[in-house]
DNA sequence: CTGAAAGCGCTTACAG
DNA sequence: CTGAAAGCGCTTACAG
C-alpha cells in the first residue's frame, strides 16, 4: 500500500498551510471558495483518505453510532434496522451494524469495539440472556443507549418497544371468539421479559373468559423457525392437544405451521396459530398468518430518534416509547374469511 | 461524561509506566503475571477504554473489516452476512455492515467512511448500478476488496459468486421439459450483470430445444418482493400470457406468485414460477418455491475466507470462486409431487 | 522488565 | 485568511 498522504501532503500541494486544509476539511471558519477548491482538487488529486481516528484524538466527537442486532436473520430485526439506519443517516450519522446471533459474549464484544472506535451512541436489540447488570454499566460510563425492542428487567436505560401486553391479550380474546379453550402458547424463554410480558396478556385475556392455562402447553423454545418447529411438533405429541397456539413471534408461528402440516394436520383449520411481529414473511405464509402488527419500521425510526435526542442531551433522562399494537387477522387462525383483514 | 481515563492513569494507579500498560494491551513483550494483573486491575477499577483511533494512528494495523450490503431485506443477503460474519469473527477481526439499500450514493458514503475507520478490507454486495470504475479506483487504492455474490462487468477485483447461467439453464430446462414453450423471465435489471449471466442461461436452454424468446416477455424490475408483484401483473394483463416464469429471485419470485394468486390463478397449476436463490422463504412459500439453491451462508464464509487471504497477502492477486448452483424443484413449477425434493 | 522520548495525523487556539 | 506550535492517546524503539 502506497504511503499514506496526510493534510500536510495536501498542504503543500495546494500550497497552503496545514491548518488550512483542516479548515476546509472540518467547515469551520473561512477560507476563500479559490483556496477550498485548490485543496479539495489536491486532495482528489492524491487520493487522500481523511483519517477519523486522528481527528477524534483532538477532537473527540464522532459520528459513528452501533446498531446491535441479536438476529439479522429473522426479517423482524432486518426491518426494525433498516428503519433505524434511514433516521440515523439522514441526520447525518453513520450507523455501524452487528449481528451477535443470541450470544452474549459476541454482544460484549461488539459493544467493547464500538466504545473502542467511539461511537457517541448504541441501539441495542439485546440477546435474550443479557442482563439489567451489564446494560447499566454501559450507561454508567456516560454512553448513550436505547435498548430496542427487548424490554430488560431492571435496565435503568431508554426503550422502545411494543405493547406486548395488550398485543397478547387481543390475540388471546380473538382466539376465545372464535370458541378456543384449550390454548397453547409456543417460544421464547422464560428469562425474557418480553416474553413474561405477552404471556401476562395472554394469561390476562384468559383468566377474564375464566378459562384455565394448563401449563403442559406452554413450551419454551428460542425464536426461531427451526426451535418453533421442534416445540411445536413436541406438543403435537401430547394427549388432547391444543385446538389453537399463540406463537412467541412470527419465525416461530412459521415453524410450528410447518410441524403442523408435517404432523399431516392444516393450520388454520384444525390447529389455529397467531404469531407476533407482522413480519413480510407473515404476509405471504400459507395460510396467511394471523399475527400482531407492531411496525417494525416505525419502532427501528423512534429508536434511532430516541437515540439522536440522548446523544444531543436533548433528552433529560431515559426515555421511553411503548408502540401499538394490532392484531391483524388472517387465515392462519381459521377466522371466517369475512373478517379477516385486507393483505 | 467523566474525562476520559487513558493509559497514563492507569500506569499511576498500577505503579508502572505507561510502556508497560501499553505491552499488556497489545500482548507485545513480556511483563511479569503480577504487573499484568495490576495493570489489568486498575482499567478496571478506572473504567478504561482502550483508544483505537489513537492505536491506529501509531500502528496502522486494524482489525475492523467493512460488510457493505445492498438490500438486508432480502433474506438471502441476511444469510450470506451472516456466513461472512461467521468466519471473520473467528479469525479475530471485527465486522462492521451497513446496509446500501440500493443507493449508490449510500454505498460510496459507507465505503468512505469504512476507509477513513481505518478498515483493513471491504466485503462488497454491490448496488444494482455500481460500475467497474468505482471498484477499480478503490482497489487501487490498496484497499482488500471482495465483491460478492453481484459481478461488477470490468471491475477487477475478487469474487464470491454462483454459477448464475448454469443454475438458470437447469431452472429453464425443467421447465422445458414439463412442456412449457411459452416462458417468461421477471425481474433484474438489465445493466446487472447478474441478470445478463441468468438470461444467458435462459436462452442458451431455450435455444437447444429450438423455443424462441419473446421479448415482450422478459419483464425488468427491481429485486423485491413489491416491483415482482408487480411486474408480474404487467405480464398478467399481457394477451396469450406465458405458461410459466422464470423469476431473477426469490423475493421477485414470491412477489409474482402474489399477482398470480391476486389474478385469480394458481401458481404452480396456471403457470409455473420458478426462483433463484433458495431462501428459508422460499421453502416456506405456498406453494412451496421451486428454486435454483446457491447457498448463501456458504458463499458468505468464501468470502470471507478470500477475504482475510487478500488482507494478509496470502493471495497474489483477485481470486474467484463461482459455486454451484443446484436446482430445487418444489411445487411452484408444477413438476408431478414424486420428482420433487424433500422440504 | 521499566522509563523517557519521539511521532502517528489531526484540530485548536493564537499571533500575524 | 495563514502559519507555527501544542497536544489528543497511543506504540515503538532505545537505553537502562
Amino acid at each position: 500500500m502506497a504511503p499514506r498522504v496526510t493534510i500536510i501532503d495536501i498542504a503543500r500541494a495546494a500550497g497552503v498551510s496545514k491548518s488550512t486544509v483542516s479548515i476546509v476539511l472540518t467547515g469551520s471558519g473561512r477560507v476563500s471558495p479559490e483556496t477550498a477548491d485548490a485543496v479539495r482538487a489536491a486532495m482528489r488529486d492524491l487520493g487522500y483518505v481523511y483519517n477519523r481516528g486522528a481527528a477524534n484524538l483532538r477532537n473527540p466527537k464522532s459520528h459513528v453510532v452501533g446498531m446491535v442486532i441479536n438476529d439479522l436473520s429473522n426479517p423482524f430485526f432486518a426491518e426494525l434496522a433498516i428503519g433505524i439506519e434511514r433516521v440515523l443517516r439522514t441526520s447525518g450519522y453513520i450507523p455501524f451494524m452487528a449481528n451477535t446471533a443470541e450470544s452474549l459474549l459476541r454482544q460484549s464484544e461488539v459493544v467493547r469495539s464500538m466504545r473502542e472506535h467511539g461511537a457517541s451512541g448504541i441501539i441495542l436489540c439485546p440477546t435474550a440472556d443479557s442482563t439489567g447488570r451489564e446494560i447499566n454499566e454501559l450507561a454508567e460510563l456516560g454512553m448513550p443507549i436505547v435498548l430496542a425492542i427487548r424490554r430488560v428487567a431492571g435496565a435503568r436505560v431508554s426503550l422502545v418497544a411494543s405493547d406486548n401486553r395488550a398485543g397478547s391479550a387481543a390475540a388471546a380474546r380473538h382466539l376465545l371468539a372464535l370458541g378456543h379453550r384449550r390454548i397453547g402458547y409456543v417460544g421464547g424463554m422464560a428469562r425474557m421479559a418480553v416474553r413474561q410480558d405477552r404471556i401476562a396478556g395472554f394469561s390476562e385475556a384468559l383468566a377474564a373468559a375464566s378459562v384455565a392455562i394448563d401449563p403442559t402447553r406452554m413450551i419454551e423454545c428460542a425464536p426461531t423457525k427451526d426451535a418453533g418447529f421442534v416445540a411445536m411438533s413436541a406438543l403435537l405429541a401430547q394427549p388432547n392437544r391444543p385446538t389453537a397456539v399463540m406463537c412467541f413471534n412470527d419465525v416461530v408461528a412459521i415453524g410450528a405451521m410447518l410441524a403442523i402440516t408435517r404432523h399431516g394436520l392444516t393450520p388454520g383449520v384444525d390447529i389455529a396459530v397467531v404469531g407476533f411481529d407482522d413480519t413480510s414473511e407473515a404476509r405471504h405464509a400459507s395460510p396467511a398468518l394471523t399475527t400482531v402488527s407492531v411496525g417494525a419500521g416505525d419502532l427501528g425510526e423512534r429508536a434511532g430518534q430516541m437515540l439522536l435526542r440522548q446523544i444531543s442531551g436533548a433528552a433529560t433522562g431515559p426515555e421511553t416509547h411503548i408502540g401499538e399494537a394490532r392484531l391483524v387477522v388472517r387465515e392462519s387462525c381459521g377466522a371466517p374469511a369475512q373478517s379477516r383483514d385486507v393483505a
